[in-house]
DNA sequence: CCTGCAAATGCAAATGAATTGCAACTAGCC
DNA sequence: GGCTAGTTGCAATTCATTTGCATTTGCAGG
């Protein structure tokens, strides 16, 4: 069976400390508030809700704004770009790659998540075909959610 | 036989010039001189790539902002994303959408045009198992070419 | 338990793409 | 040729994100 990205029982802190420390980072106040955050969360985050979500006077926007790219860097999280100008995170399993697509509400934001990508033979024949390597995509969804139909 | 969105005849300028009066607005000076630009070029341009293409001097910087928002908003020229954080654009034949792919060195940043899209079934049925309406999307490629391979 | 130091943080300032306010033009319908 | 909506230049602004630097803090090793 393969792997939901948005596991019903995501990695306990402790775990996220350890994947942290594996590669000489430190697990600090801020980034156990993010993780924590990031845990319960089924849709990709900006950076400013994250720090909204924070309790307030935590720590500063800059630090989870640092915070975000290194947990990319190590591995953790996964940058999303949903079209607005904003990065979105989504925090992820050990060893996923988290490589998924959404389907965004251009009228209220609303966000689904797409489990399949049914891009990969394509992505090799265009791969191929222009002799490219190390190929990846990306692909995100926008139209009208039912709820803002009704407006 | 499918149009090509690159066509070896690219729109004259007074027919450009005719489709900005259909509605209302004015082919002026620094216009013409962008979709000049624009009609000689296969590949998505940023903003900035745009104005220093320009005879120095030609235009303002935020002329060429304000153009490229203003020919989008009548249709006339399509707006990608690349994932760097900067618009780009490429002019359109009449009644084309645009719609269409790149495939992104991410080492050269060269680009390559992808005319095939291959996703519309599955789009409608992501639409439809979601009640979503007006259902696009956004799908660009990324590798390294053959080229940065060397290096 | 304590110490040292690489890693992390806060705060202020900087960057870079893109937008906006406003007064001075100008294309093109009459 | 004149009038007016639509344009432009310039300066200033916005907004996401990054950077410099002095200070602080996890945590590996003793």
């Amino acid at each position: 069976m393969r792997s939901h990205p948005h596991p019903h029982h995501p990695a306990a802190l402790p775990e996220l400390a350890e994947r942290l420390r594996q590669k000489s980072r430190k697990m600090t106040g801020p980034r156990q508030a993010i993780l924590g955050i990031l845990r319960q969360q089924r849709h990709p985050m900006s950076t400013h809700e994250l720090f909204s979500a924070l309790p307030q006077g935590d720590c500063d926007l800059v630090t989870v704004y640092r915070s975000m790219r290194l947990l990319e860097s190590v591995g953790m999280v996964k940058r999303f770009d949903l079209g607005d100008g904003v990065a979105r995170f989504e925090l992820l399993a050990e060893g996923d790659d988290g490589h998924h697509h959404h389907l965004v509400c251009t009228g209220c934001a609303a966000v689904i998540e797409i489990e399949q990508c049914f891009i990969h033979k394509r992505e090799q024949q265009i791969a191929a075909c222009h002799g490219f390597k190390a190929v990846t995509h990306k692909l995100e969804f926008f139209g009208v959610c039912p709820e803002c139909q009704r407006q």
